[in-house]
RNA sequence: GUGGGUAUAGCUCAGUCGGUAGAGCGCUGGAUUGUGGUUCCAGAUGUCGAGGGUUCAAAUCCCUCUACCCACCCCA
């Protein structure tokens, strides 16, 4: 038996009517804050990436889905979709346009790790980009704006992160500093961290281990070592989330795994996924532009929600949200009645009705299969029903039956 | 890449001391030739993950492999 690869999965239905409902939502809210969907392709240039999202990284170094095209050239499966976005931004000269550039994508990313809860292969994101602005009031909106669609998703018990990891000036001192605690303070840590302490040592202050807290509560704060701009700006931003009244913890041990972030940071993380409760990261990345090649300096800030996580936890909150259901189940009886029902059938789906015909078989089972795809009402159709005009209409839910004309049906239907 | 767990019907799982395969749900048919849900009756579906070994006999014991799940690392 062939089976889908590892680390992707198939999502059928009903779950599939979960994934259409988060994304209808996202796309309404995003709508709603001026937002218009980008749509750049599934692999680009190795090298994009590789520049954009950082060498050093763990999605560069040992996780992206590169492969050689037949001319030679090294394309890779996304692993993310900043990094393109900003390179259509700048081949399409975006910054031309009038106002800032909003935009927002839905579709799959690809990277090579060991599966878990919460963790594919394939893995879809939902995720928005702002680009030409660096006011705090746009990092603001966007956590607003993220907030919103995973409240209209139904999602409840969700944790908003926000934090500043400063800039190219600010960023680096603050690391030589934390390093050098860390010498001093390694032995004390876990085996993990001591190892974190040379490599990535700002994944030191995202240790969970219980034990190592009392040492990591020692070590400084990124926030107390921003420079002037930064802190300014990470300022301004907590009062416009004030002023919006979106509920958020400041946490200064909060990291982001990607290079081009700068500045302002968050994560959304809720219980019910497991040890990857990080439902979406996001941030500001104001040299990624430049990085990429671009002559105008475009700063930009964007978030990317895990689609997968949200549909979990979503699942979990209303477990019900998944029933599918018709409108219409329609059991005509016999030949004459069939054909009659296909020409009724399609006038109603045309006026917006999901409507279901049996194409055979007996009455009873028709009326098994009506009620098995949870339908509203079943209509018989016979040789009675042709001959008077009238049909027989059953509500599945009372048992009660009448007959009805046909525009009495419609208004059944649609009133 | 490293650990741990699991693998028996479409799904969730039981299977004792090694004796040749079970339940619930689902599916199909019937009780009811034009009426679903509840009920009753009947039925179908198994490479017991794969391969090898021990044995008169293996789902069960041993070895190897594979797949999936969870966790580490890291991230959405």
């Amino acid at each position: 038996m062939i089976r889908a690869v590892k680390g992707t999965r198939d999502i059928l239905p009903p779950d599939s009517h979960i994934w259409n409902r988060v994304e209808a939502v996202a796309r309404n809210v995003m709508h709603s804050y001026n937002y218009s969907e980008v749509r750049t392709p599934i692999f680009e240039e190795t090298a994009l990436f590789a520049r954009g999202v950082g060498e050093e990284t763990d999605i560069v170094s040992k996780e992206m889905y590169t492969f050689d095209d037949k001319d030679g050239s090294s394309l890779t499966l996304r692993p993310e979709n900043t990094a393109s976005v900003i390179r259509a931004y700048i081949e399409h000269r975006l910054d031309q346009r009038p106002g800032l550039q909003k935009l927002y994508y839905i579709g799959p990313m690809f990277r090579r790790e060991r599966p878990q809860k919460g963790r594919y292969r394939q893995f879809s994101q939902i995720g928005a980009e702002v680009i030409g602005s660096e006011s705090p009031a746009v990092d603001a909106e966007v956590i607003e704006m993220v907030v919103e669609i995973l409240s209209r998703c139904g999602l409840q018990g969700f944790h908003l992160i926000v934090n500043s990891v400063g800039c190219k000036e600010c960023r680096p001192k603050f690391i030589a500093r934390l390093k050098e605690d860390l010498t001093a303070k390694a032995s004390q840590l876990c085996g993990d961290c001591q190892r974190r302490s040379t490599t990535n040592a700002l994944r030191v202050l995202d240790c969970k281990i219980p034990q190592d807290q009392p040492v990591i509560d020692t070590l400084p704060s990124i926030l107390d070592h921003l420079c002037e701009t930064c802190a300014k700006h990470f300022s301004a931003v907590r009062t416009f989330l004030d002023d919006r009244g979106v509920a958020y913890e400041v946490r200064p041990r909060l990291v982001r795994g990607l290079d081009y972030y700068m500045r302002t940071t968050f994560e959304v993380v809720h219980g019910s996924l497991g040890a990857q409760n990080s439902v979406l990261g996001g941030g500001r990345y104001d040299g990624l532009a430049e990085s990429l090649g671009s002559r105008v300096h475009s700063p930009g800030i964007g978030f990317s929600i895990g689609e997968d996580r949200l549909v979990m936890s979503v699942e979990e909150a209303d477990p019900h949200a998944n029933k599918d259901s018709i409108d219409l189940y329609i059991a005509p009886m016999g030949e004459a009645a069939l054909r009659h029902s296909t020409t009724l059938a399609r006038d109603l789906r045309r006026r917006g009705a999901r409507v279901e015909l049996a194409f055979e078989g007996k009455l009873k089972r028709a009326m098994e299969l009506a009620n098995k795809l949870n339908a509203r009402y079943t209509l018989i159709v016979g040789d009675n029903e042709i001959a008077s005009g009238l049909y027989a209409l059953k509500n599945m839910a009372s048992g009660e039956q009448e007959n009805v004309t046909r525009d009495q049906l419609a208004e059944r239907l649609y009133g």
